[in-house]
DNA sequence: TAGATTGTTAATCGATTAACAATC
DNA sequence: TAGATTGTTAATCGATTAACAATC
């Protein structure tokens, strides 16, 4: 479940597949630390937060830079700052949006995205009815377009990330348009299983399956994830 | 990111980490090609499309014992369902969803939890018009309850998996009371950063940070995240 | 039998861990 | 300075890989 190779830190030495993978982990827990008000975290307590033993927490670090003080500890706020700029979260990313039906209505409605640093810039439907209808809780408010439009809409835009929220049916034909238009991320809330043309790489996560491990495998343990 | 340690197999040996981890990919791929009446692949086969080298597969495989046949290769239907076997996909789940406002409504009319082997037997809200409404689309049709019937509801259903589809104030409060309640996986649609209590070993997840960070990092690579 | 492909072996590679020197 | 905690070292552990004997 690798989520990076060779990814470079400014220094110019890769940092191990294993280290990128948790690093969103202490993002997370950093937030949290941040929230209440916390200036300063040791190792320590940042390991025993994130589930990880504080020599491997450090050994992550490390490969970012130096960014702790001996004695003392890790800055909460120049810590995160750091791994959000490692991670590339530190801009805003542009979304389109397929399938205004119930779901997608809800979901563009919810906050979700917004929150997390995703942009809708596009909405997009084949129901005569709902195209043309503008979401005014949107900021700015955006107006559903109809499909054909998704491919200019996407360069115009320089969209990256798609949501599918179509009938189960149409969450293919969707999927490969998305593909050739060259999002780079697919999230999918179609009830169904999407296949890419050979050659693209492909990392398939199935959420509601990894609730079904989870449950099944750690039964004494929570897995909280955000959708 | 392990999803599991020391699952063992029916021989008694512990299967490794990172073939657990590999497993639901598998499982996926093998799905596709019995959808294309495929009887037989070789581990050259699905491993290309998996995206891991024959070796690694056929490697990870003879953890869970001797499924294939030599000279000939794996009979699709029979390793697909010794994998669901291994991970616990064969028995349905028993999801329990809260808050039933436009995304828990749309999330229960949606079909996306049933085709993926859960049953909703329990949904809950705190709002008194939505309280006794019943979803007829679910088979069978459930009722919506008060939040004050979520702790007896879990117990007697045997609930494992909890839904989180309530406005962001409330979100930390119902998951306090999930995990008391004895619930191990929480799948959450509301936009904030939920805590559990200290020694609850928690695997967080968080969907749209993982779509950022594959957007920025896999340029040219799709991720289909199936939610 | 001959060709094909698995399951396993052994060597290589990378990740984890505990201990501690460096240093605030 | 004395106490605390980082960043790094080196040893251990586990995962990956390529090659091939086993066998259908």
């Amino acid at each position: 479940m690798t989520l990076a190779r060779g990814v470079r830190a400014r220094a110019g030495a890769a940092i191990p597949d294993a280290t990128v993978a948790r690093l969103p982990v202490y993002l997370r827990v950093l937030g949290v630390f941040l929230e209440r008000g916390v200036i300063t975290v040791s190792s320590e307590e940042l390991a025993l937060t994130a589930g990880v033993t504080s020599a491997k927490l450090r050994k992550d670090l490390s490969h970012l830079g130096t960014y702790g003080t001996r004695g003392v500890g890790y800055d909460v706020g120049y810590l995160r700052f750091q791994i959000s700029r490692e991670l590339g979260l530190t801009h805003e990313w542009p979304v389109v949006v397929v399938g205004v039906g119930h779901l997608g209505h809800a979901l563009v409605h919810y906050g979700g995205f917004a929150s997390r640093g995703f942009q809708i810039v596009g909405m997009f439907d084949v129901d005569p009815d709902l195209i043309g209808t503008t979401v005014t809780a949107l900021q700015p408010p955006r107006t559903v377009q109809p499909l054909s439009e998704l491919e200019s809409t996407i360069a115009a835009t320089g969209a990256a990330i798609g949501v599918i929220a179509t009938p189960a049916t149409a969450a293919q034909g969707v999927c490969d348009r998305l593909v050739a238009a060259g999002i780079t991320a697919i999230l999918n809330f179609a009830p169904t299983i999407l296949t890419v043309p050979e050659g693209t790489e492909l990392r398939q996560v199935d959420l509601g399956l990894e609730l079904q491990i989870l449950a099944f495998h750690e039964q004494r343990k929570v897995a909280a994830v955000q959708a």
